[in-house]
DNA sequence: GCCAACGTTGGC
DNA sequence: GCCAACGTTGGC
């Protein structure tokens, strides 16, 4: 899929995992755990300083939640290399990764929990990827126009 | 817990 | 390379 340029994103987290509170006591986070071709191929594409839109999902509360930064390109998920791990990866090797994660930094929590209605009921969102019927992945590329929508409906 | 949607696996 | 079976995601 083509991402040419995008300079936003969004990742989806399951709060019991790990949620914005969790990101805010950290500041930072290598985003380990992402198994899946697409989203990998997207967070290869992201730069240090660009803007992520933070999304809890698979909860009570689905919706947006605060702002990440990009501190760190990808580098390989050391968990594909670990047996104990639940992302572990037999097929991976550290001559041969498969999985790569970003360092994202913490921006800040928003003062309220944007819902997934909500987003769906804006006009302006109408075509984000996230929205799309059947969408799963979990690290997704977002257009300016779609952030600055997003901005506006935090305050 | 249900179910739609989608990705991956593996037999052929 | 096809496609059925299976597993996972994620909203509700």
């Amino acid at each position: 899929m083509a991402a040419p340029n995008t300079n936003y994103w969004l990742v989806k987290t399951d709060p019991d995992d790990y949620s914005i509170d969790d990101f805010a006591r950290d500041k930072s986070v290598a985003w380990v755990g992402v198994r899946n071709y697409q989203a990998r191929n997207f967070m290869q594409n992201m730069k240090p300083g660009e803007a992520v839109i933070f999304y809890h999902s698979a909860c009570e509360a689905v919706g947006i939640t605060g702002l990440a930064r990009i501190k760190r390109a990808c580098a390989p998920d050391k968990t594909q290399f670990d047996a104990k791990s639940q992302y572990y990866d037999p097929k991976a090797t550290p001559e041969t990764p498969r999985w790569f994660c970003p360092e994202l930094e913490f921006v800040r929590k928003f003062h309220r929990l944007i819902p997934l209605a909500e987003l769906r009921a804006e006009k302006a969102l109408s075509k984000m990827l996230l929205l799309k019927r059947g969408s799963r992945l979990s690290v997704l590329p977002v257009t300016t126009n779609e952030f600055d929508t997003i901005q506006g409906l935090a305050k």
